[in-house]
RNA sequence: GGGCCCAUAGCUCAGCUAGGUAGAGCAUCUGGCUUUUAACCAGGUGGUCGAGGGUUCGAAUCCCUCUGGGCCCGCCA
């Protein structure tokens, strides 16, 4: 059973699965795994007929907690401590936190993940968290007792369960809470205000490890997946079970934590250290289910190591076995396959209009316009009269794959006509009997398949040898594509003359 | 000091939560094939399952210890 099955497999009743990432800067390849997992939870809730929402929480008041690597210090320095919701995007119109959000919703939007997105600055603002924060206030010394004594941690003389923003200076880390009258929290702030937040609108928030349960009150969390940060004993799940029994008198969700995603070689992937690829920006190289099945296929407690590289063109590989196996087309190597699949996939195909990606790969590397890419599709079993939309997104995806990510190894391009290129007798007699035919073959893929076959026997090669000595000459390596169709699709002159070059 | 996760073929991983003679894909090699465009077909090489101990007739699988890698137990999320 694949594990987001077995996950929800006893859960009756309706389910909320909430998901949370913070829009601090760019939402990442990594962070998928949180909404994925949510989502993979809320179709397995689904498809076993219980009924599931599903939600993901932008946590945009959260405030930017310092100037990051790429963020300009001079236009940024000013903001910290401010909610990302109220300061300005590091380009162009609008707030910080929509200028990351944005493209991670579009993100959504191209791998068919749909969510109910909710940002956090709205709770606030629209008096969803009133009541939880009147709970909050009105039990302080319980609940500094739960955090001193889950987390071990010593909180100060002065803290308290809500961090007013000042109606001043902005900032949501320098104001210290003096007092509560329903529904107003007193501050004082270092910048020299004084004033009154209420709690019914987005003039403060409460600290991450008594807003989180207050989430669970509030929206009626029963499922949260989430990163192995929070999981550790004595951390935010701890401190928000406790909170969640003892003081809001509800059941803490239902949870999974999961491993983090590494770039291959490269490590963790963290905003802060730069070592990430954009959610956005993977979506352009990557066929758009590869993102989710990446995340499927993956057993949530196991670390996943990401390769954007050739990895990804294996990844693609075996996405599109498990396809073959989910249409009978192939036999299931594990019995969670086509599941897997299911659950990966973004849209329904036809299995005549499959069109492997590493196939794909190759062929727009040959084939300069649609036309002709139409018809090497066709002449190997493409079932469409034109390209569908679908495919013509691949080949987007496939040129920008090229350009980005891929290694050598795939690539291929002609030589200069004029480089060297060592050949050994055999291959020189080869080169120059195809040189002398070469006013006389017919300019067709089979004309020049056959002719080159026909020197190949003629002089005892093997065929692998034979082919060999043409890649080498044309694109430098061992093997390339099928020469008829690749030359027919070069012009008979320049071929001629690099001919001429190499044996000259 | 404490908690958690991971370690199986060159690479990516499955198998582990009902213990029973090590698996898949990719890579590599061999053979076939070169009008299904790095295709495809057949076959091979390749692992003392991180180390050590224990339980057992039998352990990749259960228990303990250790090693290595990663994350957390401050603030913030």
């Amino acid at each position: 059973m694949h594990w987001a099955d077995a996950f929800v497999k006893d859960l009756e009743g309706k389910q909320t699965v909430s998901t949370g990432i913070s829009p601090s800067g760019h939402i990442h390849v990594g962070n998928m795994r949180e909404i994925l997992t949510g989502y993979f939870f809320h179709r397995a809730l689904q498809d076993k007929g219980t009924e599931s929402r599903f939600i993901y929480l932008c946590d945009d008041i959260d405030p930017l907690r310092k100037v990051y690597p790429f963020l300009k210090r001079e236009q940024y320095e000013q903001h910290v401590g401010k909610p990302l919701s109220s300061i300005p995007a590091p380009e162009g119109e609008g707030t910080y936190s929509e200028y990351f959000l944005k493209p991670f919703l579009e993100t959504l939007e191209t791998i068919g993940v749909k969510v109910e997105v909710i940002r956090s600055t709205d709770l606030y603002r629209d008096g969803v968290f009133e009541k939880a924060i009147d709970i909050v206030m009105n039990n302080v010394p319980r609940i500094r007792e739960i955090l001193e004594t889950v987390s071990g941690r010593q909180l100060e003389a002065n803290w308290a369960p809500y961090n007013p923003i000042c109606s001043a200076c902005g900032r949501i880390n320098s104001t210290s809470v003096k007092g509560y009258t329903y529904p107003y929290i007193e501050y004082t702030c270092k910048c020299g205000n004084s004033g009154k937040a209420d709690i019914r609108k987005n003039e403060g928030k409460l600290p991450w490890r008594i807003e989180w349960p207050a989430k669970w009150y509030a929206l009626g969390v029963t499922i949260e997946p989430f990163g192995k940060d929070h999981g550790a004993a004595g951390g935010s799940y701890d401190t928000g079970k406790a909170i969640a029994e003892e003081i809001f008198g509800i059941e803490a969700p239902k949870y999974l934590i999961y491993e983090r995603i590494f770039l291959k070689g490269k490590g963790a992937m963290h905003s802060s250290t730069g070592n990430v690829i954009a959610a956005s920006e993977m979506v352009k190289s990557a066929p758009p289910e590869i993102l989710r099945f990446l995340i499927a296929r993956s057993q949530p407690s196991r670390h996943i190591e990401f390769d954007p590289g050739l990895g990804l063109l294996n990844l693609v590989d075996e996405y599109e076995r498990y396809r073959n196996v989910f249409y009978g087309l192939a036999e299931a190597a594990d019995e969670d396959d086509a599941r897997t699949y299911e659950l990966s996939r973004v849209m329904e195909e036809k299995p005549d209009t499959f069109v492997s990606f590493r196939h794909l790969i190759t062929l727009v590397q040959i084939y300069p316009t649609e036309d002709m890419l139409l018809k090497a599709l066709q002449r190997g079993g493409y079932g469409g009269t034109e390209l569908s939309s679908y495919l013509r997104k691949q080949v987007e995806i496939a040129n920008s794959w090229l350009e980005t990510y891929a290694p050598e190894q795939v690539k291929f391009s002609l030589l200069p006509q004029d480089s060297k290129v060592e050949l050994t007798q055999e291959e020189t007699a080869l080169a120059s009997s195809f040189l002398g035919k070469m006013d006389s073959i017919e300019w067709t893929p089979e004309g020049i398949h056959n002719t080159i076959h026909e020197l190949i026997k003629e002089q005892n090669l093997q065929p692998k040898t034979g082919f060999a000595a043409f890649y080498k000459i044309l694109i430098g390596k061992e093997r390339g594509p099928r020469l008829g169709y690749f030359l027919s699709n070069l012009d008979r002159d320049r071929i001629q003359q690099r001919f001429k070059a190499v044996l000259a």
